[in-house]
DNA sequence: ACTTAAAACTTGTCAATGACAAGATGGGGC
DNA sequence: GCCCCATCTTGTCATTGACAAGTTTTAAGT
């Protein structure tokens, strides 16, 4: 990185805007993201986003298409690692729990439907990427399942570690100190049992 | 109800500020609720509310406390009505979706830990039964079974229904039209199969 | 019954926020 | 070399949560 002189025009003011809001967000979660906070951290006046994004909904979905990029590049890695079709789904199930974990407020504005408009281009391409991974998955291990079959499947993995990641990220989980499972090892188990029992009795 | 002549002191504003908070949160969700709202639906002053809770955050708690006993009031009348303790975790799972899409708003702020004060007492409480209320269902299936293994059934059983009600209260559930199965179908046959799968196999 | 303290509710104020309007600046197309 | 317009600016407004200080009613004590 080289030392910049403050120019009139920055640019890249779109990308540093982007770059500030997610750093906020690990910092100090969603609540103490604000528009004017971005301006801030990125030393512009706080009007200066508007002429990048329309309203702070159209911000926080780009900011969440970002988030999407790498959710589905984790899940990616997690199952390349693994030829076992039911492997690689285990091993999608604890990259799953382990990115909620690691990025808290980036993960709960991802599934916030409510903060963002998830028509903007960019959001809808991202998560359509990350389903489509997560589809492709579950479909390897029996290529021939009936689709509405492989929805209910799909749909249930998906159930299984989004609930677990979920409660994990609101203390719903793990509240008795003694016993040793994380989340994680549980949403694991759990995606195991679930595929021993469907697939296996041939759903 | 009698017709009330507007007096200086309300009588049960504390009461009627939830009751109004409740109806906001129904009718315009989350985002439209704001103490501010809440006082002018009640016909009383912008400050009267911070005479009866601190912050809107403890508001908020107590809105989502009476959630909670309603939430725990259907998941029971839904368990009670099956004797066999499978069937009646079936049920539970079923009675848990509904509830979440019957009162989207009501069922994203119970679990919304940024928006909350857990520590509550009211919260604190009801959301303490309605946990109790799953272990009980859960554990009634096999009274026996230790602990640590009870723990990850509750956890993996929460998870499968808590999954699918917040996929679908995110509209992530259910995308193709021309799949007649709800969020509540699926999650019920998730249910069945989790069960049927770790139950027989002897967890 | 009368006094008085406190609870309940009021108006007024402040900083922060999202959105918008209108002006200043400077880079790229011609 | 000149102008256009994207980019960034300052200024403003309504809304919100929180707080301060004053007013009205209830109720407790005598």
């Amino acid at each position: 990185m080289t030392v910049k002189a403050p120019r009139y025009h920055h640019g890249d003011l779109r990308g540093a805007l982007i770059a500030a809001g997610r750093a906020i967000l690990e910092e100090a979660g969603v609540p103490a993201l604000s528009l004017r906070e971005v301006a801030r951290r990125a030393n512009v006046s706080h009007a200066a986003p508007r002429h990048h994004f329309p309203s702070v909904r159209h911000f926080l979905s780009d900011c969440a298409a970002d988030g999407f990029d790498e959710f589905t590049e984790a899940l990616q890695v997690a199952a390349f690692r693994h030829s076992v079709p039911t492997e690689a789904v285990v091993a999608m199930a604890a990259a799953y729990v382990q990115f909620a974990g690691d990025n808290r407020a980036m993960f709960l504005l991802m599934f916030d439907r409510d903060s963002l408009d998830e028509r903007t281009p960019a959001l809808l391409a991202a998560s359509t990427r990350a389903y489509a991974c997560l589809v492709a998955a579950v479909q390897a291990i029996d290529p021939a399942l009936a689709i509405d079959d492989l929805d209910y499947r799909v749909a249930t993995a998906w159930a299984i570690v989004h609930g677990y990641a979920t409660l994990m990220l609101n203390e719903k989980i793990c509240q008795r100190p003694e016993n040793p499972m994380t989340a994680k090892d549980m949403a694991t188990r759990a995606m195991r049992d679930y595929l021993r029992g469907t697939v296996t009795a041939g759903g």
